[in-house]
DNA sequence: CTGTATCCCCATGGATACTG
DNA sequence: CAGTATCCATGGGGATACAG
């Protein structure tokens, strides 16, 4: 790649050297998972980093093999089986990447608001992804399971489709929690049910660009609202959504519509007293 | 770019997200002499990372400026005159290639390579010198007596030039030995005489840095090949010299270079049978 | 199951010329 | 001096098919 010739301070180079081992795509991802999970498998490392292609896995592999960062084994010929593990080397990367976290979490979190995207669609996620990765800190999931543990991440904003595997909508807002605000995806007509579901906004899919933009920015423009607030917002948004659908009429036989048109009025006048 | 959606621990995110800060091909570089160098304005970073362009120079500038690392002041206008430094991100940069160049002494090839610098003049190697001193330990010597003297340091290359007083060029190769890799210079047009007085690649004077800095580092990274292979280089290298220049049909009359090519063949064969 | 082999796209970055 | 504007080459990486 040819880098040299520059007026690189002596202490600084191998820091270079050690960084190119590092440099394509898909290493560094690669390589915090072989380390972490341990010894694993071609498919399962596949599994564990979805959007690589199996060719180009199969070449970081190589590089980061070549490198001495990890080491490949095979366990079994035909069916064949393999297993890669980091080497101590690889595992000494830990300090690289500690110090990298450290600067990030210092630097970087702060700054930009990150957005989790729950949906159990890669192709879904991914296009959300490309709409707002400019702007947020993503973290994509598709299960239940990875929801729960990327929530650990302190997102600022959920994006939650109420189809994702592994719960239904109300066991899926009692994992998020309040602490995110939670702009919530369904994609069937809803029904009166969606009023006690949870969550700060709504949107029908399919969801827009711009639609999707404006929904997040508002929710962050509304952090550290007061509860009072948060929850009248959340119920105008879920009626405003069940009222341009369903004939006003219809939803007055409902027990849970008039329960939730109180609510707002209460709310309202919790409101009002300020 | 698109690297989300992977089963990456959440306290590692951070640190993928700063590394991709850095990913550009000379982000690091730049960043690093901004960071040392100090208030510094566009021409003379570009004096001191002479292998970027101006424009990439330019994008590299405004992307760590984007990412917060460095801070770009307008000094005068008219002329035109501004200064790139660190802020105070770009300087906590810093914990994180320490424990990269940490890292790198500990697990990469932490021995500098010797280079001793073989030719009359004296302004020919100080220059030499100049290109290389900060990559490799550098030895020069000017006369033959002192090249039989210098081999002691156990270089691993050798960089020779023909009219090294007191000595031709076979007799300075028997000198020098195989151990080194050897680099020889020649000034005339080169004859058919070339193609039996050894070393292992052949540069014309006037050399430029960039050829001696790659031919070098080519010949570091051969170190350790089978002999079968390094003759064949070798001869190839001799060779390809030899056509640039002369017609092949002249060439053809030659024995040495019939002789040659048969070599060339024979080693090809022997190469074959892996 | 674990990879190659192929083909192709496009982002990165290089060269050159021009501008405020 | 400090950059844009333009054009173009390269190769890293993606998709798919196939092989040991």
């Amino acid at each position: 790649m040819s880098r040299d010739g520059a007026d690189v301070p002596p202490d600084r180079q191998p820091a270079l050297q050690a960084l190119s081992l590092l440099s394509g795509k898909w290493h560094p991802t690669v390589l915090i998972v072989v380390a972490r999970t341990g010894p694993i498998g071609f498919n399962e490392l596949l599994s564990r980093v979805p959007d690589v292609s199996g060719k180009v896995l199969s070449e970081t592999l190589d590089a980061l093999g070549d490198a001495g960062l990890i080491r490949r084994q095979v366990v079994s010929e035909s069916p064949l089986r393999v297993e890669y593990a980091a080497t101590e080397a690889g595992r000494d990367m830990d300090a690289v990447f500690d110090a990298l976290a450290d600067w990030g979490r210092q630097h970087l979190e702060t700054a930009v608001p990150t957005v989790l995207l729950a949906d159990g669609d890669r192709r879904i996620t991914e296009m959300y992804a490309g709409w707002i990765r400019d702007r947020y800190t993503v973290v994509r999931v598709h299960t239940t399971n990875e929801l729960a543990d990327q929530l650990r991440t302190d997102p600022d904003v959920v994006v939650l489709d109420e189809g994702l595997p592994g719960g239904d909508l109300h066991s899926l807002h009692r994992t998020v929690g309040s602490a995110p605000r939670t702009i919530t995806l369904i994609g069937d007509r809803p029904t009166v049910d969606l009023l006690d579901a949870g969550g700060d906004d709504v949107l029908r899919k399919p969801v827009v660009r711009s639609t999707l933009l404006e929904t997040i920015e508002a929710q962050l423009e509304r952090q550290g609202e007061s509860p009072v607030r948060r929850e009248r917002a959340a119920m105008e948004a879920r009626l405003a959504l069940l009222e341009s659908i369903h004939p006003t009429g219809r939803l007055e036989a409902s027990e849970v519509y008039l329960d939730a048109r109180e609510r707002v009025a209460e709310l309202d006048s919790l409101l009002a007293d300020d």
